[in-house]
DNA sequence: GAGTGGTCTAGACCACTCG
DNA sequence: GAGTGGTCTAGACCACTCG
């Protein structure tokens, strides 16, 4: 029954049979709600083994586009949240990659026990010691980005003997702890006076402020706070069906 | 040599294997750059077929933890942008998480050609024909969000009869065209004089834009805007290494 | 040439879940 | 009980890419 398979012409059999059941669903042809045939009969019609369409069924359950339920099959999903995603890189890349010259001041290091707003913000266990930043990120020689950041002894002892006056924390650490889970959070402010100081904008203008946590295995990582103008940032995200391709 | 696959108990073997795995990537044991077994000797530690193996180093593959070259074998990944994902919401959902009462008001509704700042913001085809709508969202009697919008009547022609009046074009939308491509920005602006108007908020306080672009195979679908007082809204983003679990 | 990953098959057994 | 998806196997052939 599932004929035309009249998608653009793909390297493998599996990939083919995705983008001809991702048409589907997305032209609305397969509306939310819709059965897909079961796994033995795409088999057939598509003449491949059913580990093929099983992978491919799969793949697609995984991307949130169809839900699958024993003995009653594999269902189109309803779009409940559309969920994108965010690429967060190297604050060095992205001013490079709008062809302006990077540069970067520490302005404060200081190795301090997590006062109580440290503990709030960051998740930390009571009494942690911590290594607290605060550096300035320069695209064209005009300030980009305020950085406040901690970053927990605990997990990472090494820390301690770090020096961020030529390489940014955020720089060091990932050489440090290269993997890890973290948490985005991005708002609106408007700047207070030290922020305002800072980034050499007037008082109260808006400001957006990307905070990330980082954990491991261990524990807490690291927090930071990136403050931008809000002339000077965007973040963007991207979503397509399915993932991948 | 692979021994000592004490991770969390898992439902199947690729499971198993595959935070195995994670697990010696995310700390550190095996750092960028570090080649993995390879999949035939990785088969053998684990006692299971190739095809096992293959299918979890194919899914951390497609998550970026590992790259694989044929010939070479599979090398844990340098993390070069932390990759989050972003769960949009529909409005209505996010007010009534926050456990506060949902209101809708349309504030305007009208069919027109599109002007050149349409057509510059949605990337429209010149003279198209738009439906524009503007609407707020409320939260607890308080204005939580204005909604500008515009869809593309040449991919959406039945908006044309819609009426937004009761539900929000959003919400219209998702019935009609579930399933699209879309991409977010977010930015920081100070409220114009109309927008600190329509939130009741005051001109030049902070805002949190976010602006999505939706297309679909045959074209644009809507371009909406969404502008929250900087105390009302907060996007989360999270990051797991090797997506899924 | 040789060794790796990429893909696919035909078959198997099971868990789940419906009626 | 029966039919679905979930998983796994042993084997196969190939494409790629190194030396």
């Amino acid at each position: 029954m599932i004929r035309n398979a009249k998608r653009a012409p793909a390297a493998s059999l599996h990939q083919r049979i995705l983008s001809d059941l991702e048409h589907r669903i997305v032209s609305g042809q397969w509306p939310p709600g819709h059965r897909l045939p079961f796994e033995v009969d795409l088999a057939e019609s598509y003449k491949v083994s059913r580990m093929t369409v099983n992978k491919v069924l799969t793949q697609m359950a995984g991307a949130g586009l169809i839900e699958r339920r024993r003995k009653l099959g594999s269902f189109v999903a309803q779009p409940q949240a559309q969920s994108a995603i965010l690429e967060i890189h190297d604050i060095e890349t992205e001013v490079r990659s709008l062809n302006l010259a990077y540069d970067y001041r520490l302005l404060e290091q200081a190795k301090r026990m997590a006062s109580a707003d440290d503990i709030a913000n960051f998740g930390l266990a009571r009494k942690a010691g911590v290594l607290a930043s605060r550096s300035l990120h320069l695209a064209g020689g005009v300030p980009f980005c305020l950085e406040d950041r901690l970053i927990n002894l605990a997990v990472v002892p090494q820390a301690a003997d770090a020096d961020f006056s030529q390489t940014p924390p955020g720089t060091w650490l990932t050489r440090q702890v290269p993997w890890s889970t973290a948490e985005h959070t991005i708002r609106a402010i408007a700047a207070d006076p030290a922020l305002a100081r800072a980034l050499s904008i007037p008082k109260h203008a808006p400001c957006l402020v990307v905070q990330r946590r980082t954990w491991n295995g261990e524990g807490p990582v690291t927090f930071a706070r990136f403050s931008y103008p809000a002339d000077k940032h965007v973040v963007v995200a991207r979503f397509t069906p399915a993932s991948s391709t």
